[in-house]
RNA sequence: GCCCGGGUGGUGAAAUUGGUAGACACAGGAGACUUAAAAUCUCCCGCCUAUUGCAGGCGUGCCGGUUCGAUUCCGGCCUCGGGCACCA
């Protein structure tokens, strides 16, 4: 074996030895218990980063080790070749996002292939081939077929200047990214997939996540954000009555105005006959689709001189216009309470209007309303008949009172809206719609799918170029055969990263969406990805996954069993991202200390749902490190072959080498498997390495325990760094690492003869005792009592209690 | 603004069920080897006080609480980060 460890030769001959054995070609048998392991894939963007190799690190070393445990492991790759910056690369470029996109695929698929992951790459998919979207196509137009897919107006980002619809990140500071023009909301027709009819599956199943992160379930359960209320309506005199939700039906009374949204029909038409109203509502359109914009945004109103009836009183109550009233969200109107809402309240006292108290404060004194709006639930007050009631009852009695009259009800609202899928961009799968004049929007018959999207194409402008080719809309109706139209926005790229873990399971299935090898390898064991995902990815995938369970392709109700929720990669505290300019490029550490050195240290710097900040001299310590075992190993070997180990012949020293091997492989498993702390794991195998260079000779039995401890650290270490153990395994016991499964423990290398009990007094550690493992609770305490320094903290005190703790502690409380 | 996280030495972190704060590393310091450097090896390394040695005080973002005992549980605050539906 060669002295210095030169880990590229190492590592590529490693690699091809995989390549040639197909070790991770995995394929389905019902005989084997199998593990799914998926990290989430890629967008090509060229190059990979650090967040990429810590990410894909991760599940390789879960991979790795479910497979060192015996199981049939998957572990696929594919690329999420959709998206935004393909556009921008063309633009400003001038080269076709196709190529662009698979010229990436490419770069990074040779990178990661550097990097050892054990991929099945026989299940490669990319998600821009009309091999994959074909699927997604032929999906939706099952959808449209059970009416979960409709057309609405929505609001989108719109650039006079470009006339073009922006994405939420290409609007800077309220104004278009390339010429500077504000940004008006614009309305426009866009297809929707019902995810609401699923709110309360979604909500619920969220109880079966147990081996979720708990911060992502509370994060889902939130944005579903379930709440019981009622629909109230108020009736207008000869024109339709205006409907709101709301959750505080108890302060119904207090309700001094109505605000609708500016694109509401009342708003609108009572703009046509005032001036300023409508400067107004043009004015406050200028505002990004982005919540926190709108959250944030100063609240603006103005009265459209239109008003309705106060379902229980008779009052008439004016209507307000407020530019936080959202068209696109529920009846585009709510009901203000000022009294006891903190935004009505705040909009009320800007604009004078009347502020009611219907709730008694706290020890049924009326709250002082003239700071804040007082927003606890209490009696009501100055509310007729329904004075004294506390909020159930008056939610009840309200609701009863609506309901007698016709004018509401009691219902169950989700903030979750339904899923906007339209994009007005090139870049994506078309949907696959054909708009018909007489027949309206006709689903593309399944023997024309895949609707494919042209590739030779030439930016002009900012728009997409399909929109100006004739060639690609101009077709005919599939129900009646007359000229239509075909659909030319493309869908959200959510759509494709939302099913393509199914899609493994069947990627080179050419006859269906999925086989039955997605009831073999379904659910997704591990799922492994960044924390930035926690909501929308992973919800609409959940959603996805439910539609599919009732078309019948899939057969369980959740995706993903369990998941791994890895924190970004920092440099000097701050992201890497190429806008900061604090890159670092995986590549150049991997040709100066290999691919283990850039997985170990990106493993061992933190856990993985921390952020990991960045450190050159870690990563040379990491490299350091592998030295040291490589130098470890080496000696060993020269000293020749190793006798058997006979346990009854072992010294104090061997027997503690032993004991220290079997803990940490104890440990490390549980690091592993349940904690997901490989950090700890790698820390656990350091620790066994510098024992075992501490344990000096080289008697049969000391080269017996040695063997069995450095043996047992490469196994431990295989998941991580692959290569140099799969070497160093090779040379040291002739086999293949892969193959060797996992250490066991022999629960007699546990057993102590002494154990260090610590003596507090008063909570603070005045003395350690070495005791007999088997010593006794009342030794041990008359030990501590005898202690030296013990007494000392004793003296003129007197000892009130003893807490006794087996074997850990003695807590002595005196006065 | 709303929802969800994080904050521990000079640095990354560890302490798993409320029981020894700082494992394992990095950086730094001292020494060995070397003509020298690199590499490697040995020792020291939270702050303060004391010191020949034993030892003591303080210390986990801040303030308060529960407990024999709190990095860990509870309340309030500060601060940094993730998400907010068209970045992926």
């Amino acid at each position: 074996m060669n002295q210095e460890y030169q880990p590229e030769a190492i590592e590529l001959a490693v690699q091809n030895q995989w390549q040639e054995s197909q070790a991770f070609a995995a394929d389905m048998d019902p005989s084997r218990e199998k593990f799914y392991c998926l990290a989430m894939f890629p967008y090509p963007s060229g190059k990979l980063h650090m967040g990429h190799v810590r990410n894909y690190t991760i599940a390789d070393v879960i991979a790795r080790y479910q497979r060192m445990q015996g199981k049939n492991v998957l572990q696929p790759m594919g690329w999420d070749a959709f998206g935004l910056p393909a556009e921008n690369a063309a633009i400003q470029n001038n080269v076709p996002p196709a190529d662009w996109t698979l010229s990436n695929i490419a770069d990074m698929r040779r990178q990661l292939s550097r990097l050892g992951f054990a991929y099945d790459w026989r299940r490669e998919v990319t998600t821009c081939n009309p091999d994959y979207y074909r699927w997604e196509q032929w999906f939706f137009t099952k959808l449209m077929d059970k009416g979960l897919a409709y057309k609405k107006k929505a609001d989108v980002n719109w650039c006079e200047t470009d006339k073009t619809v922006l994405a939420n990140e290409q609007v800077v500071d309220g104004k278009c990214w390339r010429c500077d023009t504000p940004v008006e909301r614009r309305a426009i027709n866009q297809w929707f997939i019902k995810i609401t009819d699923y709110a309360q599956q979604l909500l619920d199943d969220l109880d079966k996540l147990t081996d979720w992160p708990e911060q992502v379930v509370a994060m889902q359960r939130n944005w579903i954000g379930r709440s019981e209320g009622a629909n109230i309506r108020f009736e207008r005199e000869q024109s339709e009555a205006l409907e709101v939700y709301t959750t505080r039906p108890d302060t119904l009374m207090g309700a001094t105005y109505l605000a609708v949204a500016p694109q509401h029909p009342i708003a609108q038409q009572a703009a046509t006959k005032n001036i300023p109203l409508a400067t107004f509502i043009n004015e406050i359109s200028t505002i990004k689709v982005a919540e926190a914009d709108m959250a944030t945004m100063e609240k603006r109103g103005m009265d459209t001189g239109a008003t309705a009836i106060h379902p229980l009183t008779g009052e008439p109550i004016p209507i307000w216009v407020a530019n936080f009233v959202l068209m696109s969200y529920g009846s585009g109107a709510v009901m203000s309470v000022p009294g006891h809402d903190q935004r009505d309240w705040e909009f009320a006292q800007k604009y004078s209007l009347p502020i009611q108290q219907v709730i008694a404060g706290s020890d049924d004194k009326p709250a002082d309303l003239s700071c804040a709006a007082y927003t606890e639930k209490h009696a009501l007050i100055n509310s007729g008949e329904f004075d004294g009631l506390d909020f159930d009852a008056a939610f009840d009695a309200i609701v009863a009172a609506l309901e007698d009259k016709g004018l509401g009800e009691r219902t169950v609202n989700f903030r979750l809206r339904d899923w906007g899928v339209s994009r007005q961009r090139y870049w994506g799968a078309p949907i696959p719609v054909i708009n018909c004049n007489d027949c309206g929007a006709v689903p593309v018959p399944e023997q024309d799918l895949p609707v494919v999207l042209p590739t030779d194409v030439a930016f002009e402008g900012v728009g997409s170029p399909i929109k100006k080719m004739p060639e690609f809309y101009e077709t005919n109706c599939p129900k009646c055969g007359n000229a239509a139209t075909r659909e030319t926005d493309t869908f959200d790229t959510f759509m494709e990263s939302s099913w393509y873990y199914a899609r493994y399971t069947a990627a080179n299935n050419d006859k269906s969406m999925l086989d039955n090898e997605a009831d073999y390898w379904l659910e997704v064991d591990q799922y492994v990805g960044g924390i930035e995902h926690a909501i929308l990815h992973l919800l609409y995938a959940r959603f996805v996954h439910k539609l599919m369970r009732d078309e019948g392709l899939v057969k369980t109700d959740e995706p993903f069993k369990r998941l791994l929720t890895q924190g970004m990669v920092l440099k000097d505290g701050a992201k890497m991202s190429k806008s900061k300019g604090n890159t670092v490029d995986p590549q150049a550490l991997i040709d100066r200390y290999g691919a283990d050195t850039v997985r170990l240290f990106s493993m061992f710097a933190a856990p993985p749902e921390q952020s990991l900040e960045w450190s050159d001299s870690g990563v040379e310590g990491a490299n350091r490190f592998l030295k040291r075992l490589w130098r470890l190993v080496n000696a060993h070997m020269s000293q020749g072959p190793t006798d058997a180990l006979i346990v009854a012949n072992l010294n104090k020293a061997q027997k503690d080498l032993r004991r220290k091997t079997h803990e940490t492989i104890a440990k490390v498993d549980d690091d592993y498997g349940r904690r997901q702390t490989f950090n700890t794991a790698i820390a656990a195998v350091m620790e066994l390495c510098n024992e075992v260079i501490k344990l000096e000779g080289d008697s049969p039995s000391n080269r017996a325990v040695v063997d069995e401890a450095l043996r047992a650290a490469l196994q431990m270490l295989c998941p991580i760094v692959p290569h140099v153990t799969e070497h160093l395994w090779s040379a040291l016991t002739g086999g293949n690492i892969l193959d060797a499964g996992w250490p066991t423990v022999d629960d007699q290398a546990l057993t102590r003869d002494e154990i260090e009990i610590v003596v507090q007094v008063n909570g603070k550690v005045r003395a350690k005792l070495t005791v007999s493992a088997s010593a006794d609770k009342a030794a041990v305490e008359a030990a501590a009592l005898a202690h030296e320094n013990v007494l000392r903290f004793l003296e003129g005190l007197s000892v009130r209690k003893v807490i006794v703790v087996p074997g850990k502690l003695v807590n002595i409380v005196a006065n």
